[in-house]
DNA sequence: CGGTATCCCCCGCGATACTG
DNA sequence: CAGTATCGCGGGGGATACCG
């Protein structure tokens, strides 16, 4: 951990969260993430012993909590102090500035369809399921052999790198990439599936109701209202050329 | 600089701040320093060649542009763009965060008294100078031999590190701890003079005024209000014991 | 002043193996 | 599963010299 040597709150707050990781483990653990593997899979290239450094050094700063469960198993919960969940407008900040000038396209190597599964699970209104299980097959174009299964019931959500073995209800047919922009908030689904860049085979009343059952990114409300303020000032610039201008539709970029 | 790999505007924007000293870097360029050399003065311990690679990445990321005025010297400006400036909202959090949680006494490797001047000098209340130019020498305990100078000006300020000739109207003797401490707003002025940690050696008008002349730290609201809010949640928590309890005074903490 | 080019060192970090 | 201990490397960055 670098010091600045400068007695400045800002330059104290940048060595805490300035490390490499840290920013993104405290998003994670903002919106809930506990576990010490549930952290890891959610930062892919991540090494196990680097997260473990990060987690100390959180805990030696007071951002974090480390409580272990002697009872059950040895499961270990980390949780965000009173000062870490103070970080939430810190994070926020990070987002609408990200959202509005650091945003655009998703680079190839970003489109992990395992992050964007692992993302979706966490974001699912549980209450808005079918009573039964159900199997969701995703298949990303795009990339070799990027096939996986979401496993949804009322009880747990699962994704499974494997066929998880039982029925599959729906096939979900994707371009990754209008995938994740639709994910995020970049692109409407309805859009995505009128320019067959995602495409939903299922019985109809399971088709029709899928979108339904993801809360999709907690980031996509910033994103879209990022995405109008850009074409506000852009439009505003230009001078526009219609009084009337049409509503912001979204577009596939095809 | 790193890539996360992930498409969410977080990771992004961490990727483009995360960078040792940018953060830094940016509160100073929101504060109005624009010059190569102005900055480097302002982050002690930063190289040259590593400044030099900071201003250019965020030149290439957009939040900074680079306006060299080739016509009277080779000044050099360095400007926020308007994504730039947009970091307020982001330095402000950290800001805010930094003041509560990751604040305290100054560390001893924090008490670089040149940095402490250069500070003072971006901060002065040009109009409330007296007409005449005044030289004021501040003598720092607690280091070696720190003694230097500020000198002001209605036209200019500047930290002499040499005596800068010119008689001396104002002897600022102090400990440079308790000198950073009110100038961040931890300690106030009157209760630093009171408990001898900061001497003011000059005419009577010219001592009473010099505290007058500064605006002290952008920070100071930020962390007086963080101070009141910690006591504040502290005296909640532990039940308060009075229960007209007196307004929180800042008491030398000797 | 306002930088770039070069060299070289150190430590941040990944990989691996091991433990409760 | 939830980590710790150890080793080895690559590149981030400091120091220096140089240029416009």
């Amino acid at each position: 951990m670098y010091q600045y040597g400068q007695y400045c709150p800002v330059a104290r707050a940048a060595e805490i969260l300035g490390d490499r990781w840290t920013l993104l483990i405290v998003r994670d653990l903002l919106t809930g993430t506990r576990y010490f593997n549930a952290l890891k899979r959610g930062l892919p290239g991540i090494s196990g012993t680097l997260l473990a450094d990060r987690l100390r050094r959180l805990q030696d700063v007071g951002v974090v909590e480390k409580r272990s469960e002697l009872k059950g198993r040895s499961t270990t919960e980390y949780l965000l102090t009173t000062a870490g969940s103070e970080l939430r407008d810190v994070v926020h900040a990070l987002l609408m500035w990200g959202a509005k000038w650091g945003f655009g396209e998703p680079r190839p190597e970003e489109l992990d369809p395992i992050l964007l599964l692992w993302w979706m699970r966490s974001r699912i209104h549980i209450d808005r399921l079918p009573a039964e299980r159900i199997v969701v097959e995703f298949d990303f174009r795009g990339v070799e052999n990027a096939v996986y299964w979401l496993m949804l019931t009322r009880k747990d959500v699962s994704v499974c790198l494997q066929h998880p073995g039982h029925d599959v209800d729906v096939v979900v047919t994707a371009d990754l990439a209008s995938f994740y922009e639709v994910w995020l908030g970049r692109l409407s689904y309805d859009d995505a599936l009128r320019a067959n860049q995602i495409n939903v085979d299922a019985l109809p009343a399971l088709a029709c109701d899928f979108p339904n059952w993801f809360a999709w990114s907690a980031a996509a409300e910033a994103v879209r209202a990022a995405m109008l303020d850009r074409d506000g000032e852009r439009l505003a610039v230009s001078g526009g050329g219609t009084e009337t201008c049409e509503p912001p539709l979204h577009l596939p970029n095809d």
